[in-house]
Formats: structure tokens, sequence, C-alpha cells
DNA sequence: GTCTATACACCGATAGAC
DNA sequence: GTCTATCGGTGTATAGAC
């Protein structure tokens, strides 16, 4: 669905390039991957790769923008409902969970992307940033709203949003660690709703104040 | 305390390797890292780093062994005194925070080791397995006596450790990202005590059965 | 737009002198 | 235990034919 072309099943040289590089930087990282290897999988020459692509750090770059583009948009569309804050987050916990099940290599890809620094160059780096950014603001404007209508305890504001993204982008991309711990694999349909289950139960009791709290 | 040289300052050639390729290790990865910058900062030709481990990946090994040995002693270390689930969970949290401040490199280099699998050997990916095993079991214990003595919700254990690792783990690693997103560095003096605090209200709200909750 | 051929640096690892 | 010299292989990237 929707991804690549359009209407029919052909896909673009450019395309193919980087569905085939995503998974591979996903696993190994971007020093673990070497063109050639994306070069065969890709079913042509290492120089052809060139032709699409400025260098290496460039195709890098572009699996990651198409990564970090979809995923705001996805959190924007399901923004455009207005709902309470409770609801709001509930309603992006479930998009990203459906979004990382959908795409299996964007856990790792965006983990890496968020702790490994120096590879890519500043003016890339920036653009990457304006996205995360304007994720990063969506949920903290949902975290304000509600700390402010006394719908959610007055946490932290960015710790409430780290520990959210490493609810979410770490445990989808803990791969055989998380696969050992749950004992079953995380993109399984029965851990799949689990986590999300988890993730619901954290919103309501860790941020949401409890009725008996509430103030009379 | 155990490590390299008890009584002086001197520090053998091994231990010093180990020391050199840490940093090096934790910001660029297995792949990313060449030995040539570990021999130049180290001080020592490439070829005298191979009197010492036969092998890149048993340096990398031998740098990540280290480490979970002493992540998992003082965790040890603490679970000594026996305290009630609430309180040993209150204890680690201080205890990883501290741990995780102290040394820097650690986070990163234990995310990765988390989700990066296949660098490393079966032999010695089994023997790190074990450490971490050991470190997931006694929080499990905990969060089982305390679901069991009700002073625990009946969370999902795992999901529980999961989202636990990764607001510890995770956040200390998340270089830049973290940074911008508190507006201040992660280690610094504050933040490092907001995290601790984080994780202190994460387990009395999201974990503790409330007081008003629980039966006379 | 893909190919072959090639440039040049660096990789991990070994051999052997000191 | 550290060094120099060197091995074979691979890395990214370029040149130029088709």
């Amino acid at each position: 669905m929707a991804s690549p072309a359009s209407t029919d099943a052909s896909t673009s040289s450019r395309d193919k390039i980087l569905d085939t590089a995503e998974p591979l930087f996903a696993r190994s990282g971007f020093a673990g991957v070497g063109l050639r290897e994306v070069a065969e999988q890709v079913g042509m020459g290492k120089s052809s790769l060139f032709h699409h692509f400025p260098s290496k750090v460039q195709l890098y770059v572009a699996v990651l923008e198409r990564v970090f583009h979809e995923f705001d948009q996805r959190l924007e569309l399901r923004a455009s409902q207005d709902e309470g804050p409770l609801a709001q987050l509930h309603g992006w916990a479930t998009v990203v969970v459906g979004m990382l099940a959908e795409h299996p290599n964007w856990a790792a890809l965006l983990l890496r992307s968020l702790f490994e620094g120096d590879v890519i160059g500043r003016e890339d780096q920036a653009r990457i940033d304006v996205i995360f950014s304007r994720i990063v603001a969506r949920i903290s404007s949902a975290l304000q709203a509600g700390i402010a209508s006394n719908e959610i305890r007055p946490v932290s504001i960015p710790h409430t949003i780290q520990t959210m993204v490493g609810m979410t982008v770490f445990h989808f991309a803990s791969g055989d660690m998380g696969d050992d711990l749950l004992g079953e694999p995380i993109y399984s349909q029965p851990q799949l709703q689990a986590r999300l289950s988890h993730l619901h139960d954290y919103i309501d009791h860790a941020l949401a104040t409890r009725p008996l709290d509430s103030p009379t």
C-alpha cells in the first residue's frame, strides 16, 4: 500500500535501491553496509548506484528521510481528529505501533539515527531534525494541554517524551533480546497487541491523573 | 575494587586498550571503528593490538564483557540489602543512573549490544546473554514479588522490563537528540537528577498500587 | 542508465626482527 | 611486548565505453 509507484507495480531504480538499502542499514548501520552488498541485492553493478545517489552518505540520508517523512505524516494525519490529550496520546500510540509493525526495519533505523550522531553531514541532519522536532512538538503540546486541564499529572514533558520514544522505538528495535525477553517474537500478533496495551496502560496510569486524586 | 591495578596508577596494556576502545565502539559501533584508530589513541602500532587480543571481534567482546560484568555486580550488590520490591526497584534505579552517569560510554555500548545482533560469535554472545539474563531475572523477581504482595499492579513483567531498560539505557544513549530535547546535557547534574526522579515517579505511579487502592 | 576497469586508501591479520 | 613490513581483500568513488 501507498509506498513506491502509485498505480502500477513498476518501481523506479531509485526506489528499488532505497528499498534494498533500508533493511541493510537497519541491521548493520551505516558503517556496516558495503555498497557492493547493496548493488548485489538490487541486481546492478556497484558503480550504477552512483548514478542515483552521489555518495553512500546521501543514500543513507535518503533512506532516513523517507522514513521520517512518512512517520511524521501518519502522526499528523491522526492529529487532525481533535480529541482530548489523553485520547490523542492513545491514538498516536496505536498509529506508531501500527507503523512499526508494518515496517519492521524502521525501529532499528530510527533508533540508530537518534543515537548515532556523527555519520550524517550538518545540513542533512538539520533537515531530519526539523521533522523530528515537529513530532516532538506535537506530543509536547498534547502533554502540556493535558497538564493544563488537569487530565495529566504534572510530569516532566521532555523526560516523558524520552520515555515514550524508548517504549516504542527501543522496544521494536530490540531484536533477539526482545524476543527472548517476551518468549515470543516482538512482531508476532499477540506481542504487538501486548505492547499496545502496555502503552495504553502507561498513559492511563503513569500520565493520567487518577479520578481519586482529582481535587474536589 | 577488582578491576585493573589495585593500589597504584599503572595500568596494564590490555586495560589501556580496553579503555581506549570502549568510547570508540560506543560512538561508532563495531564496524565503524578501525584498529588503526584504536592503536593510534593507545599509542602503539596496529599490530601490537594482536598481541593482546586475537582479533577485532575479541577486543569488542572484551569491552562488552567488562561492562556487563560490572553492571551485574553493582546491581547484585544493591540487591543484597533485602527490602520490599518497590524499595528494591528504587534502589536499582539509583544505582543504574549512577553507573551510567559515571561511565557515559556505557549506555550507547549497552544499547548497541542489545539491538545489534550479528556481530559477535555465538559462544561469546551466549556468555553475555547469561549476564544479561541474570539482571533480567532479578528485576523480574522483584516485580513478581511486588505483584504477589499487591504492592505492584499486575503489569506484564517482560514489557515492564523492556520499558525500564528503555527508560535508562536508551535515555542515556540518546546523545545530541536527548540534549536537544531536554535543553541541557543529559549528563549534566540537574538532568541526571531529573531522570532519576522521573524513574522514581514511574515506579510510584505506573507500577505501585496506590495507597488508596491497597487493602487494609 | 548500466556496464567494465581502475584508482587509491584502508581494512584486519600475519611474519619476523629486535 | 612492540616494532616494521607486508599480505590479500574490500572500501568508496571516478572515468569512460556502450
